[in-house]
DNA sequence: GTGAAAGCGCTAACAG
DNA sequence: CTGTTAGCGCTTTCAC
């Protein structure tokens, strides 16, 4: 037996396919013994509409795409889990439905009429966003700002975060203070060079090349790093790392050379991933709301959608210290 | 200016609509230069199909969903995120898209000609399978079975992996092994529940009342019970958790209680996320390759709507403890 | 190889 | 409140 069409639920019901497609999306315009009649038929033949046909006749899919614009081994690690968690959760309980894919992919499928908008994470390309634009798709970007686009921006507040790590360092009385940077995204690493630099300078400490280095996106880059930068002479009494997994590899290399957490080093971390309270010394971090970003791209996507005006171009979402053991000073 | 169509493109290119369907479905059915004065129009007019009219016109839409049949504060945890980029990246290169959802949100809009085929991540309910079988829609399982359905379950070897924690403990020399239980899906659960039976049993080994405990999913719980199980007089030598999250609040239990790891107390995990080697010590745990999980989901869905009668019905996914030094005997 | 034309199943005027 | 009808933009026979 075939799906039922809404000819089906006509014929059976006795009134015309206009009415019963009334029925079905308005039905307060609808007599209520005739949407009676309707739903019963509509039951018996197991009818639903047909997304297809709707799409069709309404030129619109209710569809919002996520795409993530990030390259490495893991695409959906737990900061984008988490925000694209977000994203569904806020999705919920509208009529959108959220396709998932990497920019990379999407761009390889191109069709018109897929999608009513986008959100790009991470690092999107600039003609990437130029295309949807052309196509009058409306777009918000999450974890990245882009130059010259009039859209929504939702960022953390990067600055903020690298503010009080340094903030709480020096009062806890570090003075040589590293930075140890992964290979992020170019906004992401820019952000917290530029406010690294800042901060320190404001307070009068200077940041010489070994203060901020550079290394991969995974825990073994991170320990050969801080092993190097550790075993100096002039070695950091503190390192501030750009994500927890980079943190648990300056931890490692900090207990191989026999150093004290946090007596002879203090370590703080960033997005104060699930991992934090795990470690020993639980490992202080910046938390990052990524639930939060990811629902507030859905409500500027709903908002341009509805043909909002207002819609901020930029939402820095707050973000805040947490002190734990790895950091704290001794009592 | 408005999206332009197919006979904007036939317009231009002076051929008819016909042919211009056919250069972007079967090029090698039109001749080349027809080809390439339809690209050079198409391109001209920034022309893309429109993914709507040809889902009506073909009625198919070429989406696949992928829903997760789970509850909780985390959704999308690392788990099911790395499965899902298994889906995902499988997914690439083909024709197919991925929408992503949660079991209970799908339901509530229901709509036919949505999807070709659906993944079922975690536990899904029968009567959600049910409906898809009745639509005809291709069910995928994974991280789960269902008893009474025609269906490809993919799962990972869960009674293998119990087996490989108990035979490494009991030959390292512990008795006394206790096994943490988070809220796992029932599958899951009474899978490795009843594996851990017959292993002990056939080792001879008993399980009273404290060798098996159940606790809540989250860091806390499981420190709490373990400090709890830890505390008694006959405390246990070895610990297996349901997960790595577990197992790290057993370490911090232990920690707590001045028990030395893993001298005093073995900890054994599951999964081998990747808080595994961020630990102190490093946590042994089984490994579950989930990319692998879900990238088999995608290709024996892709095989479903090839129509291919011998998709297997079970695919146990092999699983390895991976030993580190929170289970390594002392040397 | 190409064109003409009939749908795909629904929605949205418009008319009653 | 309800019915009639004309599309939505493509694909796909069926002729030529």
């Amino acid at each position: 037996m075939d799906t039922p069409t809404i000819y089906d639920v006509s014929r059976l019901s006795g009134v015309s396919t206009a009415t019963v497609s009334r029925t079905f999306t308005t039905p307060d315009r609808v007599r209520e013994s005739t949407r009676r009649r309707v739903y019963a038929a509509a039951e018996a033949l197991h009818y639903q509409p047909s997304a297809i046909a709707r799409a069709m006749a309404r030129q619109q899919t209710d569809k919002i795409a996520f795409l993530i614009c990030k390259e490495g081994a893991t695409i959906l690690d737990e900061f984008y889990a988490s925000i694209c968690e977000g994203v569904m959760r806020r999705a919920n309980g509208t009529n959108y439905q959220l396709l998932i894919s990497t920019a990379e992919e999407w761009t390889r499928t191109a069709q018109s009429k897929q999608i009513e908008g986008v959100i790009l994470a991470g690092n999107a390309q600039a003609d990437l966003i130029s295309e949807f634009q052309r196509q009058n798709i409306p777009v918000v970007l999450v974890n990245n700002r882009a130059a010259g686009f009039n859209l929504p921006c939702i960022v953390a507040d990067e600055a903020g975060g690298v503010r009080q790590v340094v903030s709480h360092l020096i009062s806890a009385g570090h003075q040589r203070i590293a930075m140890l940077m992964g290979r992020f995204s170019p906004y992401v690493t820019s952000a917290r060079y530029n406010a690294f630099l800042s901060v320190m300078r404001e307070n009068g400490l200077s940041v010489d090349e070994s203060g901020a280095l550079m290394c991969d996106r995974d825990i073994q880059s991170a320990t050969e790093a801080a092993l190097r930068l550790l075993s100096r002479p002039d070695r950091p009494s503190a390192v501030f790392a750009f994500n927890d997994v980079l943190a648990a590899g300056v931890m490692k290399a900090a207990r191989r050379l026999g150093l004290r957490l946090p007596e002879d080093l203090a370590v703080v971390g960033f997005d104060d991933s699930s991992v934090c309270p795990m470690m020993e010394p639980e490992l202080s971090s910046i938390h990052v709301d990524c639930r939060r970003m990811g629902e507030l791209c859905m409500e500027h996507m709903a908002a341009l959608l509805d043909g909002a005006q207002d819609v901020p171009r930029l939402t820095v979402v707050p973000v805040n210290l947490k002190i734990r053991a790895s950091s704290r000073a001794a009592i």
